[in-house]
DNA sequence: AGCTCTGGCTTGTTTGTACAAGTTCGCCTA
DNA sequence: TAGGCGAACTTGTACAAACAAGCCAGAGCT
């Protein structure tokens, strides 16, 4: 671990903990190298994470001051259902209701940029939490990887960690899309909800360290299950809205 | 404008343009700082921002590679519906239904910082994009910044900007709360939806520039109206899922 | 009392240097 | 031909120094 991430860390410990609470100033980044024994520069990285993050806020000239003080989670627990369920201390599991190949549409080739017709794995999970259903899953994955998916247990609790161990795949980057649609009747028996109720959809493109397409993918959480969190600043905001299409 | 923001801007152009397509490399530090006449350290602060927004990735001993070429939009543009709407085309508008003065409720006092029974202003509008009725705003405004916004025209087409102008408020920092809801008879009414069609809830708090909290805000799209999009990586990501509550 | 202004404090930007750690690719060998 | 090795390249981390720019409180003035 990196001398700025401990800084980050142990700091963040102390707003957790409650040693600054919200509204709270944070000591001088002079008075903290000096704690820390570490350059200026060091312990910027350290807030500057921080600040990512949503916990402290910084205006030239002064202070900075604590701003939340919530734990914030990974990418690997926004991407991965089961570690960000395991993380907030639910049971998750999951089934494979369908699997096969098929040969890609145009937009799927262009979002998993795959040659018109190329061969692509289509995945319907239902994800449960706490053994209720809170999630249908279609997933189309890029043909290279298909095989490493049809592989794994179809009660698989954890895809991203299985396909890691198995063939070192990394999920790096992801874009995701974020609206409301109404349960279609499929989605309607598997949830056991009333046909055209509300649905949280999280559409998502998910690439390696490379930047080569794996996955897209259509979710849908039953409303009122999952919430999507985000904080932000004048200074980073990787959210946007866009016009609905 | 920093150095390192022209590198940024600079470089963001050319992915725009297509210089460096999505999957090519981006020419290394070393490099580009020959080229722009800058230290390393201010041309990583200026990949470090196109990180931020998504646009490239990157790993340590490889090149960076372009991840996306479409420009995310400022904190402004999220914050503020009026000034979204503008940049993506689009005409907005707004009508106050209703704005009442009353005690603030024990939830409203823990998010608002207010001491309990403290006078909020309580303000229901509805937003148009190009007249067409797309968004139910519920505001809670802080007592202290009350008489400002009572001063507002009605048909206000940009409160932020509006209250930036007549006293100077900065909407600084922000946290979002986003899932899917049922309409609700007044929602289907405002909206013309049916009541129980899905609805893409976001829930927010905003505070100033020195931390203290200006409103919250339960806002409530039409379906296919607004996505919510977000790019996130290993390396940072403030988006995160919660349990419904 | 209320106002202005200034000086010190704090964060923001930039440059330079050095080394650590991971990737890539060509060369050499078995 | 397949695999291993290593050199060159590239990004990550850390330190030091200097100046710019914005904030704030206290001194001093009206």
């Amino acid at each position: 671990m990196a001398r700025y991430e401990q800084i980050a860390s142990d700091l963040r410990d102390a707003i957790v903990r409650g040693d600054y609470p919200i509204g709270a100033q944070l000591p001088s980044e002079a008075e903290l190298a000096l704690r820390y024994s570490a350059a200026r520069g060091t312990v910027r990285q350290a807030v500057a994470l921080l600040a990512a993050e949503g916990l402290v806020g910084s205006r030239q000239g002064a202070r900075r001051i604590v701003l939340g003080s919530e734990r914030s989670q990974s990418f690997a627990e926004l991407h991965s259902f089961a570690q960000w369920a395991r993380s907030m201390g639910y049971r998750a599991s999951g089934t494979v209701l369908s699997s096969r190949r098929r040969p890609c549409s145009p937009s799927e080739a262009v979002r998993l940029s795959l040659e018109p017709g190329e061969e692509v794995l289509d995945v319907l999970r239902l994800r449960r939490l706490d053994g209720e259903p809170v999630l249908v899953e279609r997933t189309v994955y890029a043909g290279w990887i298909a095989p490493a998916v049809e592989r794994l247990d179809p009660e698989c609790e954890s895809v991203t960690q299985e396909l890691y161990e198995s063939v070192g795949l990394v999920f790096a980057y992801g874009e995701h899309l974020i609206d409301a649609v109404a349960a279609g009747s499929e989605d309607a028996r598997l949830l056991d909800v009333r046909r055209g109720s509300p649905l949280l959809r999280q559409r998502r493109v998910t690439t390696t360290q490379e930047g080569r397409p794996v996955e897209c993918s259509d979710d849908r959480y039953r409303a009122g299950s999952v919430t999507f969190s985000i904080r932000n600043s004048t200074a980073a905001n990787p959210l946007v809205r866009r016009a609905g299409d």
